[in-house]
DNA sequence: CAGGTTATGTATTGGTCAGTACAAAACTTG
DNA sequence: CAAGTTTTGTACTGACCAATACATAACCTG
């Protein structure tokens, strides 16, 4: 009934948030969008409504497939719960060092946008909040579940413990934008295990 | 001999690094540095050459600052090393909560920079990595201290605990950015120190 | 109070920003 | 193959960007 797109919508928002990844939200413009995915102005206006809006839908992406993979590790009954963090730092550790061509972390899209947008933009910000509720429910049954089957040997409450582990992964993310290697990643998680089997 | 200046370029500095701190590098621009100075763009293009050159030299002003107030507490010789990581945490705890308009944390200039800036800017790269490399080092020794204090008793090198400490530091800062307030912030703190003394 | 010097205000630079207008192209369906 | 619909490329919009040119103002020294 009309002209078919020449480029598949999702490899495009793909590219696009592999962009803001990288350079961040105001440092990206929309050429650097049309050259990162191919497509021309008309194409990108046309399938997103505005750079907020595709930045919006590549934030939503990046959450989805990150805690998507992160929720699938702590549900995993196979694993003690203590396992179940130590597989979830592996899995950090595993995406900082693995984009590195300068030897630096790309971070976390999570953490960047925190950091850049929090303040000033109440949508994001919304979609960080609702995620982060969820990362730390599921930290949380972690822990509970770490009490019951011993591995946790912490008695701080399982919902400390649960921003605690955040708060740990975002340091580590931190640290290895800051230029922290494998091996140094690999020793900060070991010591906050030390937290909560100590 | 000449005509004299009408502001005073600390003030002015400081408010330009405040501006930074709040908005990042990017979203500021050279009118929001004349509104939040006070100045005109001819006297900031006279007195610090460029956006980039301001920025640099607010960055090298917060470094000092922070760097000189924490250093200070690490080689504190009244207290134990424990007690100088404490007093450390509470000085990042009351800082993160200090000038909360809308609940959220402003972060820390430098968290911030190395997120936003670090991949791309070799110079603020550099004096990131220096401060670094100097709070680190005094970090060691606090836990070196601790070794012999005996407030410490974790079994870990001082090198890693330290690093592990500065990782803890940007999860807090990133954790009072995305919302959380003064009381899971000093829950983080206490749980760290678990890390530590356990 | 005059000469030298620096600070300041105003106007402007060329460039890039996000976003749009519009016509030509390409396809499906009848 | 023609009508209808959507995509695509090109050119363009006004706004804002960092930075500068230049004239004027304000001050110190002699």
């Amino acid at each position: 009934m009309a002209r078919p797109r020449t480029f598949d919508e999702e490899r495009a928002l793909d590219a696009a948030m592999r962009t803001f990844w990288e350079k961040g939200y105001e440092a990206t413009s929309t050429q650097d969008l049309c050259d990162a995915t191919g497509l021309g102005r008309s194409s990108i206006y046309n399938t997103f409504k505005s750079k907020h809006d595709l930045f919006e839908r590549a934030l939503a992406r990046y959450i989805d497939s990150m805690t998507t993979a992160q929720l699938a590790v702590m549900e995993d009954v196979r694993l003690s719960a203590a396992d179940r963090i130590r597989t979830l730092f592996a899995m950090v550790i595993d995406g900082e060092t693995e984009h590195r061509a300068d030897g630096r972390g790309l971070g976390c899209l999570t953490v960047n946008t925190t950091v850049e947008l929090v303040a000033r933009d109440a949508r994001a910000a919304g979609m960080l909040e609702r995620d982060t509720t969820r990362r730390l429910a599921a930290l949380r049954a972690v822990f509970e579940e770490g009490r019951r089957d011993g591995s946790i040997t912490s008695s701080r409450d399982p919902g400390a413990l649960a921003r605690f582990v955040n708060a740990a992964i975002g340091g580590m993310r931190i640290s290895s934008q800051g230029g922290a290697d494998r091996a140094t990643l690999e020793s900060i998680a070991e010591i906050t295990m030390d937290a909560l089997t100590g």
